[in-house]
DNA sequence: AAGTGTTTCAACCATTTGGTTGAATTTTTT
DNA sequence: AAAAAATTCAACCAAATGGTTGAAACACTT
């Protein structure tokens, strides 16, 4: 049972590591078994098939990130400190899981349809909570009149996006990997007073 | 003569429409042979290999998206007339080629090197203009200081995250095409204000 | 009309790939 | 110690896939 665990974790996390870099197409079974440290055989013992493994891996990539990001915008918190919430977990997020967001962002373009329904028995939709305080915001001349969709969007958006463009930022700004590190540090502290300026009343 | 140009311009769009859907692993050739309604032999007889094809499908996919935005930034224009620029361009460029972000930022993660240096042969990287421009109203005092590399991300990121993530976005805000289209419209008009209210001295 | 390049078609090939099987070995449970 | 489950290995299979070939039909140029 000790061994059992270990092999199916063991496995789950190499088809992480695979699926996340190569896609569902790129990815082959062979490497992640090779990652695994396991035979082919193994993979089929505890997951029937590459659709099965890929959907698991798949559902908990969704299941990282979406559940934070709604948690924290559902909070009790203030507008301020959601958004510098909201940035700070999607770079901490990153460093342990660079691949991610470009996957998740990837793989719901190319098959909609098997996970919408997925998305939907998750409690995805913008909290009445985080709407309402936009508006009180704006009622109060504190905010230019901004729909809390695109609020939301600018965020992640603005953080988000030069993950999944990595290497095309590395190009154009002639960045190493530490120099990319240090352009998402600097952006980190810079989005939120960016956001919060950007939705003053004029 | 002229049979043969137009048969290598379908196979053309018909690579473009199938590798910017799919992906270069998820491509099929035979795909692309329908889609251009020839014979698959046809394709070896003007490109050699999937490879070529796909490698010239990239790479007009990039020349499509970096002159453009280099050209705006280049020019001579107003700080705030290029921004409003760059917004449009990449909206307007959207609808004619829906999958061109994604693909280009995918398909940029997922073979660097091949393509690296290809971009260093144009002329890419962040114009002196462009740069001197915003120093320019950082010292005049009308903007917050801010790196021109972050200034120039923020514009990017607002316009192609929601493009990159159309499914995800779609899924999240419940909308259907017509939705979708409108929250970008809505996006256009908000972002050059949101860039420029977000750097404005504090 | 002859010759050249284009296009089709169908068959074919080698390789890759997801998946299977079954026997042998090791580990865990009882 | 016996039974059950986990693991390995190597061989195997069928389907998909990128690519090739060669002959025949067609179009275009000269």
């Amino acid at each position: 049972m000790a061994l059992e665990k270990e092999t199916e974790e063991k496995i789950f996390k190499a088809a992480q590591t695979v699926f996340q870099k190569r896609g569902f197409d790129g990815a082959r079974m062979q490497e992640i078994a090779d990652e695994a440290e396991i035979n082919k055989s193994m993979l089929h013992y505890y997951y029937r098939s590459k659709d099965k493994l890929f959907q698991e891996v798949f559902q908990a990539g969704v299941k990282k990130v979406m559940p934070q990001l709604f948690g924290i915008i559902s909070s009790e918190l203030s507008l301020q400190e959601k958004v510098e919430k909201v940035v700070n977990f999607y770079h901490d997020m990153f460093w342990e899981n660079q691949h991610l967001p470009s996957f998740v962002t990837y793989e719901m373009n190319q098959h909609p349809e098997r996970f919408q329904e997925f998305m939907s028995n998750m409690n995805i939709k913008i909290p009445d909570v985080f709407a309402d305080q936009i508006r009180k915001e704006v009622e109060a001349g504190r905010m230019a009149d901004i729909p809390p969709r695109q609020f939301l969007m600018n965020i992640v958006g603005m953080s988000m996006m030069p993950m999944v463009a990595k290497k095309m930022v590395q190009t154009i700004f002639s960045l190493d990997e530490e120099g990319y590190f240090e352009f998402l540090e600097e952006r980190r502290k810079l989005i939120p007073i960016l956001i919060f300026k950007g939705v003053q009343p004029s």
